[in-house]
DNA sequence: TGATAGTATATTGTATACAATCGACTGTCG
DNA sequence: CGACAGTCGATTGTATACAATATACTATCA
């Protein structure tokens, strides 16, 4: 992969897993230093996080963290529902052998993280499973949107495993009928499927969010 | 407005109205010395087309317009038909005067270049007249990903226009009765009549493009 | 003392220089 | 005659140098 794909990579884990905070400053020249190469990678990759909503760049005046809020959360989510209802319906109509194999598996994957209590693992695995579905949908502009979509949600995805553990129980049981009605071709339940599953964690999410916004009031 | 965005804007106009033909070659020197400026925003530049679908970059072997097809018509408009639906329904949730004010303003502007039987004019209308749709939903996460998919979309549409130009007299009854439900603050009726009229312009570009595909199977 | 102009510094935006790689051409050898 | 290695030109990727601008600090004056 490009080096500036490969730092934004790393910078985006940084960013979903909280290592960099909300509001938190990019400054090219540091990175660039921290990573021994000169701002040109950095700026592409720079831009990339911006492409996706993680960070924010004002002409002359740098780039930030972009802040998380209930606002934020609810227009990410309305968008995400449909997109990924979208990919859900399209890959239970075009389901291939390799697919529900990839499924399958990283449903596992999804369950055994959940046993080892590990968020972080968990959240990878569920985004490795996002993707699964997204690709099995071989609508390469979808995957085009909800990869510059995804990355948002996923920050607050993170933020409320720590709050409600729950949410993960859900998730592995939600995916589960997800992928049983796509491996059955039924675009409509496996669009309603999905749609359930994440208007059920948007709901969740949107507590811990309010609380967070209620202790925080000056963010 | 920066130098990259101004010229992505170009760029972007010169590939919709096929000034660009699909498959054509964007070298970064040449275009820097063309417009008299350095390869570093002409760089910047191209990865926002590449962002919109317009233009692929294969590493280390440059960019080139992407083609058009069946194929990726479908992928396209079945994201837009969710996205529109979902702008044109939180706009109706949201409405305010001066939203109001903008889109039948705008509708008048597309009837007047229907009038004056202005291809381009009309283009150029309709898609100012979707962007102040999607301002009116007051939601800047799905106007970033609609602003990195409407370009594509408008490709076809000018493709669909020079061969079919009942599409316009369609959307402009569609988008009357779309303002119609948002000006009435009702939603569903809105997100409705936003599917019903890009579904039926799908439907006759897509017929364009097959004809399009018969003729030139080299492509 | 408070406001303001001026300056200094930090950081981005743009231009240029250098390195690496891909594709095409060509010449040689089997 | 065909296949293949080597070289050359074109183009992108990365690094560095320079220019422009925004912010913070300081000194001066009302």
């Amino acid at each position: 992969m490009g080096l500036p794909q490969e730092l934004a990579r790393g910078l985006e884990d940084a960013i979903v897993f909280r290592d960099l905070a909300p509001g938190a400053r990019l400054v090219e020249e540091e990175i660039a230093t921290r990573f021994a190469i000169s701002r040109s990678p950095v700026r592409e990759a720079i831009r990339i996080l911006e492409a996706r909503g993680l960070v924010l760049r004002e002409p002359r005046r740098g780039s930030r963290v972009t802040e998380l809020s209930r606002n934020d959360l609810d227009e990410v989510y309305a968008c995400r529902i449909e997109l990924e209802g979208l990919a859900a319906a399209a890959a239970a109509g075009a389901r291939s052998p390799v697919d529900r194999e990839c499924l399958d598996e990283r449903i596992e994957w999804l369950a055994a993280a959940r046993e080892h209590g590990d968020d972080r693992e968990f959240l990878r695995a569920s985004m490795a499973l996002s993707r699964a579905i997204h690709e099995a949908s071989h609508n390469r502009t979808l995957i085009r949107l909800l990869s510059t979509l995804e990355p948002q949600a996923m920050r607050y995805r993170f933020l409320a495993y720590a709050r409600a553990a729950e949410l993960m129980d859900a998730s592995i049981e939600g995916n589960r009928a997800v992928a049983a009605a796509i491996h059955a071709g039924d675009g409509d339940i496996a669009s309603a499927a999905t749609k359930r599953m994440i208007g059920h964690a948007w709901s969740i999410i949107g507590l811990v969010v309010d609380d967070e916004e209620a202790v925080e009031p000056a963010a």
